[in-house]
DNA sequence: TAGATAAAG
DNA sequence: TTTTCTTTATCTA
């Protein structure tokens, strides 16, 4: 874990001359972000803590622990010389009064993670989340938008990446400079709602945002013009630091002789193709020159949720069943407040060897069968552990000989495969469909307006989005869905995940008391293991004349965009003297930037900030439903628009999946069919 | 196509 | 050179 860091990037893709890159890192562990608030043994250094660290003028040197690890630090720490990943031992050496808090405990940091990126969806639904704390927003549109609007003046907010200190003026670089006002804005938004300080960088590509996102930090964002992408590039230190190279690569890279970016560049194309293939290596080159095509992919909702721990050693299958049991406990518990079902189950170990310490893990996978997948997300926990772990110990015994002995330093437990219960049920579009006042069963959509997509992903990423989502709602209706018959709870009409929503209509089957689409015999589908049975609703729900009705408009889910931040950042004058040199620590940040975030607070996460939901969804119910799908719902509602660059190459594979799925559940229904 | 793993942040 | 996650790409059976 790292400080809470959201980084963003903009660009503008219209005109080469004028791309704007914009990459955003907020190292903000300012002391605020303590990531363990649930721990009961920690409520007391929390306070004292707190007093040391929040309340006091001076900032303590302050860190975040991890097992016998510092983490992270913030900048007084590292002016004492305390460094990310030192041990505990070292740093208290060389700062005995450093205050260390523990960082093992994700879950406020991930709910808090979540919200920055939701916060940002809020703005526009290209946000990609890279790791926990930073994002990448594609702002294109947002700055041909105002654009069209014709300022007369245009002016940068925050830095610019100026080396030569160079005359800059920002109506040479329009999109860029209003990119820069639009990260100054998403910046005081994070501010103003989440308590957070963070750094943006604003530029044409990924890549370059995310590196000249970090040129002044904390709490501050710099903008990269084009003619200064060959500088920003031949300063890193090495080729380790181009974003896309890591460990192994950079290992590689060694041996051909490769250790800076400026080797890089030189190498001959056909050099880097010999050793890691034409893919890998025109990509490599393509970095080394600033050059990144990749676009921002919209992350939705995760794509496996996992737990691990990791120890010095474990020799007995007695310890190693006892901590799958820990991990897994906690784990169900997390997938149960996220609502979607798994269908798969991984374990992956580490097992010391002298020669390969830390690396090398080892991972075997197996399909979660249907019963227990809803045990997990409906069934009371210990139910769904017992299982699992017998489960578990099956994969455990393919990668280590029950006889032999062994040396483990770490378990994982990961559910993935996630599938939504709205998919479980009937498909995205049909529960889209329960938010929806406009289920009148008279009106028959067309099949393809509704997502075929079964795989439980988000909706809108790689797979298609509805061709046309139904405008005619009147978005600004929110009354009519209050209004008397409109109004019911979520789990009134959808208890569990077996019953049909009151707008669907056919007919009643007496045993089960589910409604079944008329098409439907109650017999046969009585017979029926209780898995089909659901899928069967599934698909049934995504032929009935309910699962068609609208969404809300785009319009409704993005309202925030008028909201502008009422504060504003004091910014840099364009003077070129200042920007070059070094961030003067009084100049960090504006000071009302620059306020704590205390995290005893309750975790105000999704319930209903109704300012993106569409006008005809109840925040009360929604606020209801499980995170995960209130979540998958926000994706889908924001995702309007057929905006994804996604590449042909992603996108066909998935298609075919989500393809895939669809003829599945058609195959099963055709048994339904009377005709 | 599922599963295993490397690589990345 | 160690932590706790999560995603994506690539190879293999």
């Amino acid at each position: 874990m790292r400080g809470q860091r959201c980084s963003r990037f903009a660009s503008a893709h219209r005109k080469c001359s004028d791309r704007c890159l914009q990459h955003t890192c907020c190292d903000s562990i300012n002391g605020t972000v303590k990531m363990d608030s649930s721990e009961e043994e920690l409520d007391a250094d929390d306070e004292q803590w707190r007093s040391r660290f929040v309340d006091s003028e001076e900032p303590a040197t302050s860190g975040i622990q991890q097992k016998y690890i510092i983490v992270t630090c913030n900048y007084v720490a590292r002016e004492r010389g305390v460094t990310k990943l030192m041990s505990v031992t070292d740093a208290k050496e060389k700062c005995p009064e450093l205050v260390l808090a523990r960082g093992e405990d994700l879950t406020l940091y991930r709910e808090v993670s979540h919200q920055v990126t939701e916060l940002l969806s809020s703005f526009s639904p290209l946000v990609e989340r890279l790791g926990f704390d930073e994002n990448f927003m594609d702002v294109t549109e947002m700055v041909e938008k105002r654009m069209a609007e014709t300022p007369e003046e245009f002016s940068f907010s925050g830095h610019v990446y100026n080396p030569s200190n160079a005359q800059i003026r920002a109506s040479d670089h329009p999109r860029l400079a209003l990119g820069s006002h639009i990260a100054a804005e998403l910046r005081g938004a994070i501010h103003s709602k989440l308590g957070l300080t963070g750094c943006a960088g604003i530029a044409s590509n990924k890549l370059l945002a995310k590196l000249v996102s970090g040129t002044f930090k904390p709490n501050q964002q710099t903008v990269l013009l084009q003619e200064h992408v060959g500088h920003i590039m031949e300063s890193l230190s090495g080729v380790r630091k181009v974003p896309g190279v890591g460990h192994q690569t950079a290992k590689r890279l060694l041996q051909l002789g490769v250790v800076s970016v400026k080797e890089l560049q030189l190498l001959p194309l056909s050099d880097l193709v010999k050793e890691f293939g034409g893919a890998v290596g025109q990509r490599l080159k393509k970095l080394s020159l600033g050059d990144d095509d990749s676009p921002v992919t919209p992350s939705g909702a995760p794509q496996s949720l996992s737990d691990e721990d990791s120890f010095k050693k474990m020799t007995s299958t007695d310890e190693v069943v006892l901590k799958i049991q820990q991990l897994l406990s906690s784990l169900v518990e997390r997938m149960q407040k996220d609502g979607r079902q798994p269908q798969t189950f991984r374990l992956t170990i580490r097992r010391y060897t002298p020669t390969n310490k830390w690396f090398s893990r080892e991972s075997r996978q197996c399909p979660i069968p249907g019963h227990l997948g809803q045990k997990i997300c409906s069934g009371s926990a210990e139910d769904a552990v017992v299982p699992l772990v017998s489960l578990a110990m099956k994969l455990f015994h393919k990668m280590v000989d029950g006889g032999a002995s062994f040396h483990l330093t770490l378990i994982n437990v990961c559910f993935s495969n996630l599938q939504s219960r709205a998919a479980a049920i009937g498909g995205k579009g049909a529960i889209t469909a329960f938010f929806s006042q406009n289920r009148s069963p008279g009106k028959r959509g067309t099949q393809d307006s509704s997502s075929p997509s079964v795989d439980g992903r988000c909706p809108g990423r790689r797979v298609g989005r509805p061709a046309a989502v139904p405008q005619g709602r009147s978005s600004g209706s929110e009354g009519e869905f209050h209004g008397s018959e409109g109004k019911q709870s979520f789990f009134d009409a959808l208890p569990e995940t077996t019953d049909v929503p009151r707008g669907a209509q056919g007919c009643s089957s007496s045993a089960t008391g589910r409604t079944l689409p008329a098409n439907v015999d109650p017999e046969v589908f009585e017979a029926l293991p209780e898995e089909i049975q659901m899928e069967l609703l599934g698909s049934a729900f995504l032929n009935s004349p309910s699962s068609t009705s609208s969404c809300s408009s785009a319009a409704g889910a993005l309202r925030v965009s008028s909201d502008k931040p009422s504060k504003t950042f004091t910014e840099k004058s364009l003077d070129a003297e200042k920007f070059w040199k070094e961030p003067d620590p009084a100049d960090q940040a504006d000071p009302s930037l620059t306020g704590s975030r205390t995290f005893s607070e309750e975790p105000a996460f999704s319930p209903s900030p109704d300012y993106e939901l569409p006008g005809n969804v109840d925040p009360v119910v929604f606020s209801q439903l499980p995170a995960g799908i209130q979540r998958e719902l926000r994706s889908e509602w924001k995702q309007q628009k057929p905006v994804l660059k996604v590449p042909s190459s992603k996108r066909s594979s998935r298609d075919t999946k989500a393809v895939g799925g669809a003829r599945q559940l058609n195959n099963l229904l055709k048994y339904f069919k009377p005709s």
